[in-house]
RNA sequence: CGGGGCGUAGCUCAGCCUGGCUAGAGCGCUACGUUCGGGACGUAGAGGUCGCAUGUUCAAAUCAUGUCGCCCCGACCA
């Protein structure tokens, strides 16, 4: 392609309100463009960059048996009703009426297809005799983000690959998962990406086991927990954290004090007025788990984790206790709870054992305690102690010696094991041989396209710009003629195009009457591997230059069956 | 949804606080000329309902109110 004949408006200045490197870089290169807010255009080089991350993820599905089809981004409402994804979704799905012969017709746009291809398995596959199969597709979703950010990163319209699988026994599912894994694997080296694969929740979408896979990147707007000595990972709602040794509390002489604290309930607040660390505080929050109101304690600087506390409880439904079941459990508004007179269950995370002396809500308004001590002011039963809270960075590890630290990530892939809910909701069954009719067992895996080129530029980018991998690279090889008037270079350089054109190498001719300057920052910006220079100076001697985007030399290579030994040079570039 | 910031040329911004002639700069764009190995220079140009609406005023890019758009932070934790 000739740079003339295309559009790469590149851009030398950062456009406002781009922050993060990613959307910076794919504004300046011209790879994207805004259409509103979470909305972009992809331009010819950014849509050359996404077919390429396409075709890695479509060949690694093909070959780990998948099928491909395409389903409507248009469904109808009553599909999401079915399944009661319509409330799960709530404002995220993006629903509208349209008329038709005078009736309203109710639809969405599709943010994810477990609906509509369960509904297609529904109708076509009803026979053991078909199972298992995986199908899969490369297409647009909509979803109506509350806020969309970070350029690319989280966009109310998006690429995503998304596979299904149908099995009819668990170990069917598990085969199914790993394959779909491993595929995973690959996808994300092949496009250049250093990337993590955590345990994961698996989220309102239902199901139980289930990974994330992850890009650490500073600007990532997920958290990882991971131990660099073992390599465990998980994302922050699944981090198990090892054996936290409660030191025994220091022998405290500290008696219970009741204090006045008007109108101060929150930890932070507390912390203030007392003059005390938060780590020395208790919060006790109230849950309701299956019905029943349940309370929980913890460190005051610590986090909740309600997957975990959902787990130790032993209930399939927990969410934080409304204030008026607050104040009927506790006797007194929130901000004031403590464990001391509790009637409900009360559990705690590990830490709270080694808090020697702590300050508690003292269950009536107002009012807190300070220098309470477990044992002596209040119980907790031995097996109520549990891992109950967000891991932190500075955690053991559950795996080994190590320490666990906490970073930033792009999530660029989630598999899922769902089970049965959709299958069951909407119908999906097969007959087995013994001619009994059984719900197919669904896995879900989806990949979000764009997400690969933006977390691979969020990773890889330095101060010139883009530096694409050959994978990804919208063209192999860009040919910078140092001034094209001058006809002996711009007849080389036509040669050289043509000839690398011909031998099926994908060229950028920069064929604008530039200054060289403004070619190489340009080529520099959009991340071309290889550039090649072609001008007076060399041409005279027979010698081409040529220089990796990731070099920082350029060498000279002759001209005399130059072409041949760059397309060489692609070729091994991309093994 | 809550909080904050920003809307002036294709892009980046100044001017606004303290209202006053024909609204500015740099980059980019057009034409011509000189240049040509890391974002050249000269000359001449094109390009704007100052986001929109209402109000205050003799007079509004500038003040007030509203509205729309974009960006950032937060969104349960007693």
């Amino acid at each position: 392609m000739r740079w003339t004949q295309t559009l790469i408006p590149t851009m030398k200045e950062t456009p406002e309100g781009a922050e993060i490197p990613s959307h910076v870089l794919m504004l300046r290169a011209g790879l994207v463009g805004q259409l509103m807010a979470g909305v972009y255009t992809y331009l010819p080089l950014g849509l050359r960059s996404l077919r390429k991350a396409e075709r890695i993820v479509r060949e690694e599905m093909d070959r780990a048996g998948a099928v491909e089809l395409h389903m409507p981004a248009l469904t109808p409402q009553e599909l999401w009703k079915r399944t009661g994804r319509i409330e799960a979704f709530g404002n995220v799905l993006i629903q509208f009426a349209v008329r038709r012969q005078n009736k309203q017709v109710h639809m969405a746009l599709g943010p994810t297809h477990e609906e509509v291809v369960t509904d297609l398995v529904a109708r076509h596959i009803n026979s053991y005799r078909q199972l298992p199969i995986t199908l899969y597709q490369i297409q647009t979703k909509f979803r109506n983000e509350e806020r969309p950010r970070f350029g690319v990163l989280r966009t109310s319209e998006f690429l995503m690959k998304d596979a299904y699988s149908f099995d009819t026994s668990v170990e069917g599912l598990n085969a199914s998962y790993q394959k779909m894994y491993d595929a995973y694997c690959r996808i994300f080296s092949r496009a250049g990406l250093g990337y993590l694969a955590v345990e994961a929740e698996s989220g309102p979408i239902g199901g139980d086991a289930s990974h994330e896979f992850m890009v650490l990147a500073d600007n990532g707007e997920d958290t990882v927990v991971h131990c660099a000595a073992c390599g465990y990972a998980a994302n922050l709602e699944r981090a198990e954290t090892g054996k936290r040794t409660a030191k025994p509390p220091a022998a405290g002489d500290a008696a219970l004090k009741k204090v006045h604290t008007p109108n101060v309930g929150s930890i932070e607040q507390v912390s203030k007025l007392l003059k005390c660390r938060e780590r020395d505080m208790l919060k006790t929050l109230v849950y309701v788990a299956d019905g029943q109101p349940v309370a929980v304690l913890l460190r005051g600087d610590h986090e909740a984790n309600e997957g975990k506390i959902r787990r130790a409880v032993g209930a399939t439904k927990l969410e934080l206790a409304l204030p008026d079941v607050v104040e009927r459990t506790t006797g007194a508004p929130v901000g004031f709870a403590g464990p001391i007179g509790l009637k409900v269950p009360v559990w705690a995370d590990a830490d709270v054992a080694a808090v020697p002396s702590a300050v508690i809500g003292a269950n009536e308004g107002n009012y807190h305690y300070t220098g309470a001590q477990l044992s002596r002011d209040f119980q907790v039963a031995p097996d109520h102690f549990a891992d109950l809270r967000n891991a932190e960075a500075g955690d053991p590890c559950p795996c080994c010696a190590g320490k666990l630290e906490l970073r930033h990530a792009i999530e660029v892939g989630h598999v899922f094991k769902l089970g049965t809910k959709y299958s069951e909701a909407l119908d999906a069954r097969y007959l087995d041989d013994h001619e009994q009719q059984h719900a197919a067992i669904m896995g879900c895996y989806g990949i979000g396209v764009n997400r690969i080129l933006a977390a691979l530029i969020e990773t890889t980018h330095d101060e010139n710009g883009i530096i694409w991998p050959m994978a990804l690279a919208p063209y192999e090889i860009i040919i910078s003629p140092i001034n094209v008037k001058e006809p002996a270079v711009a007849e080389a350089a036509e040669k050289l195009y043509g000839e690398l054109t011909a031998a099926g190498i994908e060229v950028l001719l920069d064929d604008r009457d530039q200054r060289p300057g403004v070619k190489f920052k340009d080529a520099d910006l959009i991340g071309i591997p290889l550039r090649v220079v072609v001008g007076g100076r060399g041409l005279k001697e027979g010698q081409l230059e040529i220089k990796w985007r990731t070099e920082p030399e350029a060498k000279m290579i002759p001209l005399a069956g130059a072409a041949a030994a760059l397309a060489e040079m692609v070729r091994k570039a991309k093994e």
